[in-house]
Formats: C-alpha cells, sequence, structure tokens
RNA sequence: GGCGUCAUAGCCAAGCGGUAAGGCAAGGGUCUGCAAAACCCUGACUCCCCGGUUCAAAUCCGGGUGGCGCCUCCA
C-alpha cells in the first residue's frame, strides 16, 4: 500500500505506529454555511480512504471534526439573529443531511470544537507553561513561532519567508508577526467560554490539536484535509502537537485536490461554491461521485460543462447492463450479497490500482472493459456475466457505486431527466405513431420536425416509443 | 515577492525510466422506412519550450514559459 505523504513528497510505503491498527483524521467543515462539492468531495475522498484500508485488514479509526466556533459563524449570528450556537447546531444538522443524501459513510468518531474546550484550554495551558505560548494583555494567547524549530517543514516555508507575506489585524499583540492566535479574547456580544485569561474562544488550529489528541493521544497514522489547508492549518497544529508532545504528530499527511470552477477555485471569499444539495436535485449521488473520482485525488477538478452528464450516462449505461443481465440471469444472481462466487480478477485488480494512492480514476476506467464484456457474455448466454456484476457490486461499493437496485436506479434518472411532457407533444407522438403504423413516412417525419422543434426527441423501438427533453 | 502544484489528442484523463490506458465528442460501418439505441472500426510519428543524464525520458536533472493554489476565511 503506497500513499503519497505531503511531508516528503513522495508516495510512501504505508506502515501504521501500531501493527494492524490506523488512526486517522480528516479535517472537517467550518458550519459557517451549506455543503458544497467540496466538501462532499473531500469527505467522499477520505472515507475511501478508511474503507478501504479496512479492506486490507486494518482495523481503521477515523476522525473526522466540525469546526463549529468561528469568526464567519459568530459573523452569520450577527446577521440573522440566531445565537451562534443554535446556528451552528442547525448548520450541522442541515450538512449531516445532504451527506446522507450524498450517500457518504460517518466517520467512526465526530468531533466538535464546543465540545472540546477544555481539552483545548488545557492544550495552550500546556503550551504556555512549555514557553511555546504567552497570553497578551488583551485576553489573546499566541503560539510562538520561533519556538519551534521546524516550524515550516510540511509547507516548505521559513520563518522569514513568511514575514514577508503576512498580515497584522488591529488589535493584534502578538511578539512576531508569523505567531497564530490560540485563544481569541471575546469581543462584545460574541460566543465565549471561561478560561485562565479571561472570556474568549479558541483560535482555528489548536481545535485539531486538541481533539486529535483527546481522541488518539500523540501520535496518528494518517492526517488529512483540502490542500488549501497545508498553509497555515497543518502547519500550526503540527507546530501545537509536537511542541508538547516532541513526537511526530502525523506519520502521513494527505492533501486532496480542490474543485473549481471556471478555472476558480471555490471559496468563501468568492461566494462561487456549488452546493451540493442543488448539484443533487439534477443528478444522482453515484454519477456525482463517478465524475469525482474520475480524476486522483490529489489533482484539483475543474467543474467543465458536462462532466456531470456524461458521468450520469455512464452510471445510466452500466445500469442499463445489469438489469439486462438481471433479466437474463435472475436478480438475485446478480446481488452483492448472494453469497460466494464472483470474479476474482475484478476485484483483485481494483486491489492493485486502488493500493497505489487510491487510484480511483484507474479503478473506474476498469468498469468500461468490465461491462462491455458482461454485455458480451449476456448476448452468448454466458451466465459468469452475473458472477461479474455481482463482483462489480461487491467491490465497487467501496467507491459509493453500484449500491441501488438497477431498475430503481434507471426510473429514477429517467423521472429527474424527463420532467412533465405536454400534452401537445404526446398528441404529435401518438399521431407520429399512428402515421408509421400507416407506412406514411413523409407525415410521419414531419411530425418528428415538429416535436423537435418543442424540444423533445421521440425514439422508436420495436414495440412503441418514448419522448425525452433534448 | 516567497512557497507549492500542474502542463499529455477538440474536451476530460491514466501513466512515475522501456517505447502513449480509458472516456466524451467527431468520422466511417452494421442495424433501422428515417432516426435513436446497441455493436464494430478509425485517432497523439508524440506528451508546453530549450538544454542535459541514459542503450532508452511524457516519465530523471537544469533553465524557461503558462495556469492554478497558499502566504486573510476556506475541503
Amino acid at each position: 500500500m503506497k500513499i503519497y505523504n505531503t511531508l516528503t513528497r513522495a508516495k510512501e510505503e504505508f506502515k501504521p505506529l501500531e501493527d494492524g491498527k490506523v488512526k486517522m483524521y480528516a479535517c472537517g467543515i467550518t458550519v459557517s454555511g451549506e455543503a458544497h462539492i467540496g466538501h462532499g468531495y473531500q469527505a467522499l475522498i477520505y472515507d475511501i480512504m478508511r474503507k478501504f484500508l479496512e479492506k486490507q485488514g486494518y482495523a481503521v479509526t477515523y476522525a473526522r471534526n466540525y469546526t463549529d466556533v468561528d469568526d464567519k459563524i459568530i459573523a452569520k449570528s450577527r446577521e440573522t439573529g440566531i445565537p451562534a450556537d443554535k446556528y451552528a447546531a442547525d448548520m450541522i444538522e442541515n450538512i449531516d443531511r445532504i451527506m446522507a443524501r450524498f450517500d457518504v459513510d460517518e466517520p467512526t468518531v465526530w468531533l466538535k470544537a464546543t465540545e472540546n474546550i477544555g481539552n483545548i484550554i488545557d492544550f495552550i495551558e500546556k503550551l504556555i507553561a512549555s514557553g511555546h505560548a504567552y497570553p497578551a494583555d488583551n485576553g489573546d494567547v499566541y503560539f510562538d513561532v520561533t519556538s519551534f524549530r521546524r516550524y515550516g517543514c510540511l509547507s516548505n516555508r521559513s520563518v522569514e519567508d513568511m514575514l514577508d507575506g503576512v498580515r497584522v489585524e488591529n488589535g493584534e499583540q502578538k511578539r512576531n508577526p508569523a505567531d497564530f492566535a490560540l485563544w481569541k479574547a471575546a469581543k462584545e456580544g460574541e460566543i465565549s467560554w471561561k478560561s485562565p485569561w479571561g472570556e474568549g474562544r479558541p483560535g482555528w488550529h489548536i481545535e485539531c490539536s486538541a481533539m486529535n489528541r483527546a481522541a488518539f493521544g500523540e501520535q496518528i497514522d494518517i492526517h488529512g484535509g483540502g490542500r488549501d489547508l497545508i498553509f497555515p492549518h497543518h502547519e500550526n497544529e503540527i507546530a501545537q502537537t509536537e511542541s508538547l508532545t516532541g513526537k511526530q504528530f502525523a506519520r502521513f499527511w494527505t492533501h486532496n485536490g480542490l474543485i473549481k470552477v471556471n478555472g476558480q477555485k471555490m471559496s468563501k471569499s468568492l461566494n462561487n461554491s456549488l452546493l451540493l444539495n442543488d448539484l443533487l436535485d439534477k443528478y444522482s449521488n453515484e454519477a456525482v461521485k463517478f465524475a469525482l473520482l474520475q480524476t486522483n485525488y490529489r489533482n484539483d477538478i475543474n467543474i467543465t460543462d458536462g462532466i456531470f452528464d456524461e458521468a450520469e450516462k455512464h452510471m445510466t449505461g452500466f445500469y442499463t447492463v445489469i438489469k439486462k443481465v438481471e433479466g437474463e440471469f435472475g436478480k438475485a444472481a446478480c446481488s452483492a450479497d448472494s453469497g460466494s462466487g464472483g470474479n476474482p480478477e475484478i476485484d483483485s485488480r481494483f486491489n492493485a490500482v486502488m493500493s497505489d494512492d487510491f487510484n480511483t480514476a484507474l479503478a473506474l476506467s476498469d468498469l468500461f472493459g468490465i461491462f462491455k464484456n458482461i454485455s458480451r457474455k449476456t448476448a452468448a448466454g454466458d451466465k459468469t456475466a452475473a458472477d461479474d456484476v455481482r463482483q462489480v457490486r461487491a467491490t465497487y461499493s467501496l467507491l459509493g457505486l453500484f449500491k441501488k437496485d438497477a431498475a430503481e436506479y434507471l426510473a429514477e434518472t429517467a423521472a429527474r431527466r424527463g420532467g412533465e411532457i405536454p400534452e401537445r407533444v404526446k398528441e404529435l407522438a401518438a399521431a407520429r405513431w399512428n402515421a408509421k403504423a400507416a407506412r406514411n413516412w413523409a407525415e410521419a417525419d414531419a411530425l418528428r420536425a415538429e416535436i423537435d422543434a418543442l424540444g423533445y426527441a421521440v425514439k422508436d423501438s420495436k414495440d412503441g416509443y418514448t419522448i425525452t427533453e433534448k
């Protein structure tokens, strides 16, 4: 099993700290707004990593967090008049619902910043005691970046480099502009907790360090997140935790690429987010997953016209084949949980490509050949086609694919696509069918043109016709 | 300015030193009254540019160019 490690900028053979066990943590969402496609993507990727490691025989503990207190949440609270804690709790519920719709499994452990205030304060106190952090007169507490020799090791920066671009906000009392806040004193009317430094709230970076320590102890195997978190968030996590423990925090740092729209990253400040929920109104969750997993997780994905349409087309095609196989050899024979058998080649090939830094792109491209083969076998009456389908379902469910009943999937996508066909179009189509039956081709073609002009297409089959919106 | 990352056919994309996977679109064919669907066939003398290493480079090294990301919040 090879995994790309951002720390070393290389693929490395994965070996956990403790034989057979994996501790992994992925930075979750700051719940100041609805889940966008990038959040869904990140949740999907780490769920897949977890599941594949489990498939390799590891007992995986996978923790994810919700950052449920921060500046943007406080701002939203002010805007809406809803108390910050209520706003965050509602948003978490909303995001959980959307993730369930996307069909990504829950982590082993959910962590929330506001449920770990005690752990955070304890962590900060220890950092102050060991000289790595200092309280300022205004009630803030900062981490002293110069106290951690390796600061910058993940993002490859030196403290001197950082002084260039750093911004100092009004009211901050840092010794060094690159220092970052562990604790922020409460301003008027802000949600806050009691601390040795007065009323306030935790900084973003310390939350993840403290929650990791609470959930796992001093060291973990894999720490992941979006690539935009490398600096400063993950850099700061390393500084905090390693300053406290003197040990390497995470063995592997993994970072997924970002989802871009029109060549630009989706971000809160640009306000160009594509909401997951909206996407799921238009496409099945499996189509969305297929589209996202066609690119390796470390690359960015630029959302272009048609990537989801194309993916939906593929999933529909695959399910159409499955339905045919079911019709031919029986539904039970194609079901993932119908006992042994299957096609071990499909599974071992999948394992081989996924073992190379989770190469989902190759795993998906195999599907085209697999289904071509299944079609061929089915046409030839070879009932091992059903074994292949069963194997595809069993193997590829790890990527969140082929989990649905074929007929249901097809009906659902057809319904989503089709919408309501206007009466006028239906009449024209019926008239055309009659003209066709009378072998009046000119009339039939004229009617087709009329239907076409209304934005619909008629497709004939042996015993009838279907109307689709173009 | 610093750091990082990417650059492969019209488009998406794999590839990580051994002579360019896969998909979409396009073209041709079979089938069809015509279409659609399905099936079959066709595509990069070459991997942004220039040097270098090597028997061998899209893949390694050096130098350019361009895109994107981070250095404010961000998955």
